[in-house]
DNA sequence: CTGAAAGCGCTAACAG
DNA sequence: CTGTTAGCGCTTTCAG
């Protein structure tokens, strides 16, 4: 008495399974069974079935999948910011490395200032319309992170650097890069370098800062507190803190900010104040997006391994789901300090 | 005989409506209408269920809702790429103006190349979970957009300009403030002005360049086709072109960019074979991404309006959404010439 | 004001 | 190899 099965594909009607068996003369889960290719099915009848559902323009539902707890084959990302270069970059190359193994990717953003709320859009991601989860929040709240761990769907966390999170973890080395980049700057000579901060929220730019200064405290030059400043990983911020250099006392002849963004904010506000880069003032980055190495002088920066993270990313995510099993692992890929003209001789000796 | 409900929330198992009715002491619909805030429903009972709701974290399976075709309060939004500055800033402008009445955004990244296939992200997309869609492909290819239209699901392109779409569309105007750029140009001396253009996928670069086109010729200069060269919208491709000035036997003394990325380009090209901007170079871009206003000097440069676009795009959408019915309006904004200082008089007479 | 029944599209599990 | 049954979580419809 399937009398119910909707009459035909019409427009705007989708076509299902039912639609399928119907002009095949087979059952649904035959259909099912045909377009899965699981289970035993007849090949001529899977051919058949085949061409109707390609004839049809056959979309299986995701979410009549999900009340049945299958497999979706779309990972959520979650992001609060898309405007910055390098997390555009990062979700790109999840996007990438996603369809590479045939997973779609969802991506949302969402509010960095969300009130102690879970965002909606995250508690949609969470409801079963995707495998897994990959959080990129450069801001995470703990709250956030905290009621996506009790709902037990498979996460990864990308560029997260905190302690005590207690879920998976890729992310870019931030403290031993970092470190590398002072001692470059100390190698040339300089011994005034001044520490732009983004946020903390990550975690990524107090590793930074960590490096930076025991970077200095290993070459024996005093910490000051007054070249430690904040940036807000903002090109804004750059710009803002480097207009204030000339009014320094003893300025720095050094920057090292937390992100390229900043550090070309620095670059602006040096050409408006008439500081020449490199010669009287030297300037790392960090990240090194596209703009870097267009830049004149090129940007000396830091170059996450952005597509390897991605990668790691999605296959430690991929291995959560295909085994059902939560991980805590934490996966560090090694960063890499490029030099460019940005940074040269210390020459106020 | 309902024995088969789930015995109590526990962990992982996410909370449905059976889980809250069993707790009040009455039927999941009840609870379904206390939440919904549809029908009638005692405020005594009401509040229980909301408590009650609360307390075990309720979410709502949207999947349960689209296999019910009830509203999801999800929209989604296809893209092609993140990496642009301005596509980043439309897709956040859009997830601010979709939060802000209540919807969440789902963002796809659809590969540019899909060979003649409609992305499986965007099938997903398609099949239910979101009320509407968003498509904001620089290079839709028309197949995807008759596939989608075909599905009968509310749509809205964002800055898409060609004719026959059959679809709504808001985009910032193109060919008016094009000729606007082109004339202070033109007002400012220039004669040999370049145009760069970028892929024509969108139909956005074209309407530039025949605004480009109509200023010269209505001003009397001969259209130079030397000086029609492509860029790609990428910054790569605005270096590139820029590079080959000083080899020009009667080089340009203004380039008009189809995109700011491409003006930027040009800029570091221009300093790297010694051309002075606006000395040497008059340059204006299009978009008004961040950056334009702080390199130095700042960037001539068109601003589309981003946020009004954005907004009279989920607008559009909602109202097809809510009227159930498909419109074909076009909406377009005025975009607005923001004069810096990569524009001067022209000194070669 | 509240409840019961049915079914959205799909697929495990079981039965031929 | 194929079909039947049942049920995922929700809401529309009809009945109290």
């Amino acid at each position: 008495m399937q009398d119910h099965i909707p009459k035909v594909k019409s427009g705007s009607v989708a076509a299902t399974v039912h639609h399928i068996a119907a002009v095949v003369g087979v059952s649904p889960m035959t259909v099912s069974r045909a377009l899965s290719g699981k289970g035993f099915v007849a090949k001529a009848t899977r051919s058949r079935v085949l061409t109707a559902a390609e004839a049809v323009g056959y979309v299986p539902n995701i979410s009549a999948k999900v009340l049945k707890r299958a497999r979706t084959n779309v990972i959520g990302m979650v992001v609060t910011e898309l405007r910055s270069p390098h997390i555009a970059q990062v979700v790109a190359a999840v996007s990438f490395s996603a369809r590479d193994i045939g997973q779609d990717l969802f991506i949302c953003l969402v509010d960095e200032h969300s009130s102690g709320q879970v965002p909606s859009a995250l508690k949609h991601l969470m409801s079963g319309i995707c495998d897994g989860l990959l959080i990129a929040l450069p801001k995470s709240p703990e709250l956030v992170l905290e009621a996506v761990k009790r709902s037990g769907i498979p996460t990864v966390l990308l560029n997260y650097e905190k302690g005590n999170s207690k879920m998976a973890v890729v992310r870019g080395d931030n403290y031993r890069a970092a470190r590398e980049a002072v001692e470059h700057l100390l190698n040339l000579g300089h011994r005034r370098i001044a520490f732009i901060a983004g946020s903390s929220f990550s975690g990524q730019s107090p590793e930074r800062e960590r490096a930076y200064v025991d970077a200095l405290v290993a070459a024996d030059v005093a910490i000051d507190p007054a070249l430690i400043v904040q940036g807000e990983f903002h090109q804004t911020g750059g710009f803002a803190r480097a207009l204030e250099l000339p009014a320094m006392s003893d300025r720095p002849t050094a920057i090292f900010a937390a992100n390229d963004e900043m550090a070309l904010g620095v670059m602006d506000a040096a050409k408006s104040v008439g500081l020449q880069i490199p010669t009287d003032l030297s300037l790392i980055g960090f990240d090194d997006i596209p703009t870097a190495s267009y830049v004149l002088p090129g940007l000396t920066t830091v170059r996450q391994a952005t597509y390897e993270i991605a990668d790691a990313g999605i296959r430690t995510l991929m291995r959560q789901i295909d085994t059902k099993t939560i991980t805590t692992e934490q996966i560090v890929l090694p960063s890499q300090l490029i030099i460019r003209g940005s940074t040269g001789l210390c020459k106020q000796d």
